[in-house]
DNA sequence: TTTAGCTCAATTTTT
DNA sequence: TTGAGCTAAA
């Protein structure tokens, strides 16, 4: 054996040992850096593990373990130093012993880690930062939008944008759309809604409005390039970009701009790419020209690709072996999650699928309990096994509310489970339904903040124009409109001059006052703290006392401490952003969504819907609404694509839960105001017999599709408290087993159980009609009959 | 210019 | 059923 060899051997031991925590898949993907490489990471396989560790070995050896030869001398001392620091721990991480380790080390600043979500990007960052005592801050680990901004803010010129360009999102380009519409008098028959749809898919496909006229064919619409082509104008003339822009610019400036790509591509060595099921074609482009100039490796998950109606194309990852031929491929199939009867039927299910890689998870976690399956008649039956199942598991198992989730496919789901939590005293959150950042009074001040950072941002400007009313209506707009246009001047450079213009006679002196108000505040901005300027703000222009005489006390209330929490927000964001300026934080806001706010501090149950869920777990998972028409959704049920997608959502939803699993399914559902008959979906008869019981028994064959019989109408709970964590009393009345009882809906029964929690008991009643339920006794308004 | 009442539409949504 | 957005009247 030559001292290489030797020295090969006993490195490789060394870097063994230091990842003896990864199972032989993972390190194999840990390892591997010489060729493009995929890794197919099934759900709860340890990927993020994986993806750090990787960063960690790319930083600390480089592409050592695969090298055969060490590309220098390797000297007897060399040897006998690496011999001595294997044998002794306390040596290992020192700076003379990771120089003799390295082969091609990186430097964090050639490394690149692009993530879809802001949540995933931080936890990456931050554990990095744990796990390796580096300096990170040149080590972008971005989402994807973020890296394009980055590059673009630096040749925004080139670009023909000013470097401080507003970003719109998704309701700020709906809201310039309709104005377009409108401006060209097309009769509605396509909404803003729709059409930002046609655009998007444009731009996904990297198409110009002109490119994309000649292959729009949709003669009935025939206007929709037409809007295309206006809508850049008039976000060009705003100087802003929608969220496709970002990415579309990413890819043009790499494409055409050979400097900026040279730039690029000598910096990044290494590129890795999370979720790389859900890019979409610009996405994947995108990438394909960031990792030009290095070593490219995607993670991601074939069979959680839940984003297709989005755009996203689980090709690009069945297709990567093609776009890179010497691709290598790892699979991680061990799951860390869930038991084995939730893995066995979630890989029945996913099985169903025809195009995917193919991947069959298994853990070590012990069979545990079965999947159970209930047939219930309504969706009020369904709130109320939930609060059920919660409250008992709560007593009997010590569980926490926050160990369990429900999940539906839609929010519009979401009322009749609240409804049911709510009159059990159950403490729950709802992720995703009414977002924070959508609210009304945090967009208006944010439209503030924007148009004082750019004024030319002509959608927020007339959002907030008139917003605490200021007597300029929609007809003064339009004419300064019309004058922009008639003597080619901006929106706001005429509002500036707006006095000299007669046509604009009274409403003149509102104009420039109103520009005035936002020149002061531009002005104040290079000296002022933002969190000052923010408060001066909103009382100048007297936000507060318009909620307050528009809106209810309540409602007032509430309003008005959101933007206090926006306001905490910003004070945060400059305490600790690196770039603690109104542009930065406007940057920020407009690429961060309400669901990286998802804090999980307090003890509540967490109602979302399946594809909020996607990344997470819970102990316990009730999958609700199982019913064809529902899940799958009734427009998927035309498309074997369209279903499969519904598939990868119920494969998704089924791995959320590491220990148990409910299925629920409801014989007749009211949803938007009608009642639709329930037949189990088609998922039901995917799940393998042994990995499932049913609850209860007759009627509930999930194998025997049940006719929806006429079932007697559901008393409805009128009286809706309306307190989320709601209030404990203790009770008066002791209740205790055997004793009569009668309930408001329920109608009488006897307590067969009385269990006491600390200042509440949860009972067990047998009804006489309505079955045995459990409930709390503080909140179900009892009365005892002797 | 504002607002009350009416119509219409309603999967999923990382940025 | 719920809500957002538009029209008609004040």
């Amino acid at each position: 054996m030559t001292l290489s060899e030797k020295f090969q051997a006993l490195r490789r031991q060394i870097i063994d040992e230091e990842y003896s925590d990864l199972n032989p898949r993972q390190r194999e993907a840990v390892y591997y850096s010489d060729a493009p490489l995929l890794i197919l990471a099934g759900a709860g396989s340890g990927k993020t593990t994986v993806i750090v560790n990787k960063i960690g070995y790319l930083l600390k050896y480089g592409n050592t373990y695969n090298c055969d030869e060490p590309s220098f001398d390797v000297t007897q001392s060399d040897l006998e130093y690496l011999e001595e620091s294997f044998r002794d721990p306390s040596i290992r991480l020192t700076n003379g012993y990771s120089f003799l380790m390295r082969e091609a080390r990186y430097s964090p600043y050639e490394l690149l880690a692009i993530t879809f979500t802001n949540k995933a990007a931080a936890e990456l960052r931050e554990r990095i930062g744990a796990k390796f005592n580096l300096d990170t801050t040149s080590l972008w680990a971005l989402t994807f939008h973020s890296v394009a901004m980055r590059i673009i803010r630096q040749y925004a010129h080139l670009l023909g944008f000013e470097k401080n360009f507003s970003v719109y999102d998704e309701n700020d380009s709906i809201r310039l759309i309709d104005s377009i519409l409108k401006r060209l008098n097309i009769n509605q028959q396509y909404t803003g809604k729709k059409v930002k749809h046609y655009i998007s898919q444009a731009k996904m496909s990297y198409q110009t409005p002109e490119e994309f006229a000649d292959v729009f064919d949709d003669r009935q619409n025939s206007h929709v390039p037409l809007v295309y082509d206006l809508y850049q104008q008039g976000l060009k003339e705003a100087n802003a970009m929608d969220f496709d822009d970002l990415i579309f610019y990413g890819v043009k400036l790499l494409e055409d701009f050979p400097e900026v790509a040279e730039r690029v591509n000598n910096r990044f060595k290494y590129v890795l790419v999370d979720e790389f099921q859900d890019t979409n074609d610009l996405q994947s482009r995108f990438v394909r020209l960031l990792a030009k100039g290095g070593k490219i490796c995607v993670v991601g998950d074939d069979d959680q690709s839940i984003y297709r109606f989005m755009g996203a194309s689980p090709d690009n990852i069945l297709s990567f072996d093609h776009i890179y031929p010497d691709a290598m491929t790892v699979r991680l199939e061990q799951n860390y999650r869930s038991t084995e009867n939730i893995l066995d039927a979630a890989n029945s299910v996913i099985a169903h699928n025809r195009s995917r890689k193919g991947k069959t998870l298994w853990s070590e976690n012990g069979t545990g309990e079965k999947i159970t399956y209930h047939n219930l008649p309504s969706q009020f039956e369904e709130g109320q096994l939930i609060a059920s199942k919660i409250l008992e598991g709560k007593v009997r198992q010590g569980k926490k509310y926050s160990d369990y989730c429900v999940l539906y496919r839609t929010h519009a789901q979401s009322n009749n489970i609240e409804t049911a939590l709510r009159s059990n005293g159950i403490p729950y959150r709802v992720f995703g339904s009414l977002a924070f950042y959508k609210r009304k009074e945090i967009q208006d001040m944010l439209a503030y903040l924007n148009v004082i950072n750019n004024p030319y941002d002509y959608t927020r400007l007339s959002r907030i124009i008139n917003e605490p009313k200021r007597g300029i209506g929609d007809t003064t707009l339009e004419k300064v409109l019309a004058l922009a246009v008639r003597d080619e001047r901006k929106f706001y450079d005429v509002l500036k001059d707006a006095k000299s213009y007669p046509e604009l006679s009274k409403a003149a002196e509102k104009l420039t006052s109103f520009v005035a108000l936002i020149e002061k505040y531009r002005e104040m901005v290079p000296t002022e703290p933002l969190p000052d300027l923010f408060e001066k703000l909103y009382g100048e222009i007297g936000y507060e006392n318009m909620l307050k005489s528009t809106y209810g006390l309540e409602d007032y209330k509430s309003k008005h401490e959101n933007v206090m929490e926006l306001l905490s927000n910003i004070k945060q964001f400059i305490a600790d952003a690196d770039d603690p300026t109104l542009g930065g934080y406007l940057e920020q806001t407009a690429l961060v969504s309400a669901t990286d706010t998802l804090d999980d501090g307090d003890d509540a149950a967490v109602l979302m819907t399946m594809h909020c869920a996607k990344g997470l777990e819970y102990d316990t998972v009730f999958i609700t609404g199982f019913e064809e028409g529902l899940f799958p959704s009734m427009p998927s049920l035309g498309s074997t694509a369209d279903i499969e997608e519904e598939r990868r959502l119920c494969y998704v939803a089924m791995t959320r839960a590491k220990k148990k699993l409910h299925i629920i399914s409801t014989r007749s559902r009211l949803l938007y105001g009608t009642v639709r008959p329930g037949i189990p979906s088609r998922f039901l008869e995917e799940i393998p017999h042994e990995n499932m019981e049913t609850a209860g028994g007759i009627n509930h064959d999930p194998y025997a599709r049940v006719q929806p019989k006429p079932q007697p109408r559901q008393p409805r709970i009128t009286q809706i408290p309306v307190t989320v964590m709601p209030e404990r009393h203790s009770t008066a009345v002791k209740y205790s087993a055997g004793q009569r009882v009668r309930h408001k809906i329920f109608g009488e029964g006897v307590i067969t159980e009385a269990v006491n929690m600390s200042s509440d008991s949860l009972l067990t009643i047998e009804f006489e009609k309505a079955g045995v339920k459990k409930l709390m006794a503080n909140f179900a308004k009892l009365e005892t009959i002797d």
